[in-house]
DNA sequence: CCCACTTTTGGAATCGATTTCAGGCAACTA
DNA sequence: TAGTTGCCTGAAATCGATTCCAAAAGTGGG
């Protein structure tokens, strides 16, 4: 690896001559042009570990996300690297198992590799992100919002989603709605857990907290809750899982039992993975992973380019919709 | 951020022993001590990018491969993850897209950061890591192997495995057996079609080459592969899928023509995602990812740490079952 | 033609660690 | 007791860029 001082030396400048020709742009052309024949014969490219002990700050962006093995979040991953990468950034992709220590662990490495910035989606309620903000490292908060702090944000209207899909729910005649939502500490399982009630409430229906299922987000999870409603004494006719992959193990649940979507009612909140799958008589409630994902890199490249508005709160918007009765269900 | 030398002129010390202090141990336990309260009392962390500057190497690792959406790939990722953890490095996870284009940023990025190693699953046969052997960083290639390159890797024995697959299709009494493969520029792919033609042969049927497909791993491409399959004039009563992704694809499409594969053949290469989807009937070649992701780790780790033996190659044995006929089908 | 001003340029300091080198000191051998 | 050995320690060099500062060169106005 050629170093700065070799490229100035064949060049016949100094290195401060050779760095102005690759960062700002106060050379003459002439140098200019020395400087970039001599490094294209010595193959140069700047050491960035040095260019970021100097400059405090390197051009990568740690994405921290509570499960990677989820489709939603690996989307909006994609979304991220798109929109960094087309900056000159690269992504860097930390699985916290919606674990809070694991969390912490990450957000120290990306301060303590002087990373340019963090977009994450919190493990919990309780994530701390002091470690950033204290020194003042840019952060963008997705999918789970900053729990108070005053920080960027892009986010779904999880409210208005659960209530939609309840409510398309009470449109096809359901009249008892169970709901399957994420754990009690995660902001979107509270925020869709709500919707549901808005929903059946603005049908004139009472929600019954004991058709409310509170489980970890994963398949596992959506199988053993689904598995209680059916076993109540008095079972609901219908449910709202609140993510993707708490419904496929809900699903594996109702197949099991000889029903489908089609009798029993059944809304998801996300796509599910591997779409095609989605079964005839679901109401699915889309997120926009991907454009998540693009939303907040820009949002975050944008401060680290030194945007000091104050922090924004991007909501994107959702669709509903529910596939057809008819059509050939893929899953049969 | 506290630095060494505040460190040092806390602890009435020279900077070079509070380094000695937190690497090798040559210091004296009284001294020690000082620079260890110092230190607490400051918050005192090594920055990594000095660290890395002069030690030449990052304690991260860069671990690439080609399709992040693949949940098998994912679980290798927690497996090296595992591993590197424990041993204090972190894992970056690059994702290639099949790429050989954006792979070779990857690998230029992982170079230029000084990362400690790299893990690669390669995009195809045409990758190209001599960007990193001409710099000496460690490599493991895992799943896919190092095309005549003398590195590391970790495998499964992909021919064996599409044998034992297609064996079992024809135990089952299947006759007319079809294989869908990935990219025919993906060793996996090759030596999985290889297996198909081994197990067929074994039976003293004959390979018939019009009934192998070649895809691209993913769903779709299962999906495609699969409609031109039946469409053919002879079809197959039977068909070997040789990765997870294109299976979901080739069931969907069976199912929408309203047979199983109780009826009729199907194997699969690999874990299908959400395993308890695996539909009754189904042969399964089980790869043990995460065991895939911790080995490269290990062995990473144990070059990293100067290990100079000659390069080995590892490969992991996979299981192969056949679902229950009269299970519960899960997908019905 | 001279002075003020801007644009280029190079020297040297800097970022924050690690590591080499050599000196000081104690312990051990003969 | 003198000489050898080995352990601790600190000063200073080093990793490879960026950037401050001041000097040099060029520009334009009067």
């Amino acid at each position: 690896m050629a170093t700065i001082y070799e490229v100035a030396k064949l060049a016949g400048v100094s290195p401060a001559t050779v760095s102005r020709v690759f960062n700002s742009n106060n050379v003459s052309e002439e140098k200019a042009g020395l400087v970039r024949a001599a490094a294209a014969q010595l193959a140069y490219t700047p050491n960035r570990t040095a260019r970021t002990l100097r400059r405090r700050h390197s051009e990568i962006i740690a994405l921290i996300i509570p499960d990677i093995e989820n489709p939603f979040f690996t989307s909006l991953a994609r979304g991220v690297e798109d929109a960094a990468r087309s900056a000159g950034f690269s992504v860097v992709l930390c699985n916290s198992d919606e674990d809070v220590a694991k969390e912490a662990q990450y957000i120290d490495i990306a301060v303590l590799e002087n990373m340019a910035g963090i977009i994450i989606a919190a493990a919990s309620d309780a994530s701390d992100l002091h470690p950033l903000l204290s020194r003042s490292r840019p952060v963008v908060a997705v999918d789970r919002g900053p729990h108070g702090l005053d920080i960027d944000a892009v986010m779904v209207d999880n409210r208005a989603g659960g209530m939609a899909a309840t409510s398309a729910l009470v449109t096809h005649g359901f009249k008892r709605i169970g709901c399957i939502t994420g754990p009690s500490d995660v902001e979107t399982a509270q925020h869709r857990a709500d919707g549901w009630r808005d929903g059946l409430r603005s049908a004139g229906l009472t929600p019954d907290e004991a058709l409310l299922e509170h489980a970890n987000y994963r398949v596992d999870g959506g199988r053993a809750a689904m598995q209680r409603l059916l076993a109540l004494p008095e079972p609901p006719d219908a449910v709202f899982v609140a993510n993707n992959l708490m419904s496929v193990g809900a699903l594996q649940v109702l197949y099991d039992t000889g029903s489908s979507p089609e009798t029993f009612g059944f809304a998801a909140f996300g796509d599910l993975p591997f779409a095609a799958l989605a079964p005839a008589g679901m109401t699915v409630v889309h997120v926009p992973a991907r454009a998540m994902g693009r939303t907040a890199a820009t949002m975050l490249l944008d401060r680290i380019n030194g945007d000091d508005r104050p922090p924004r709160t991007v909501v994107l918007r959702n669709e509903v919709s529910t596939n057809p009765e008819n059509a050939l269900a893929h899953v049969r």
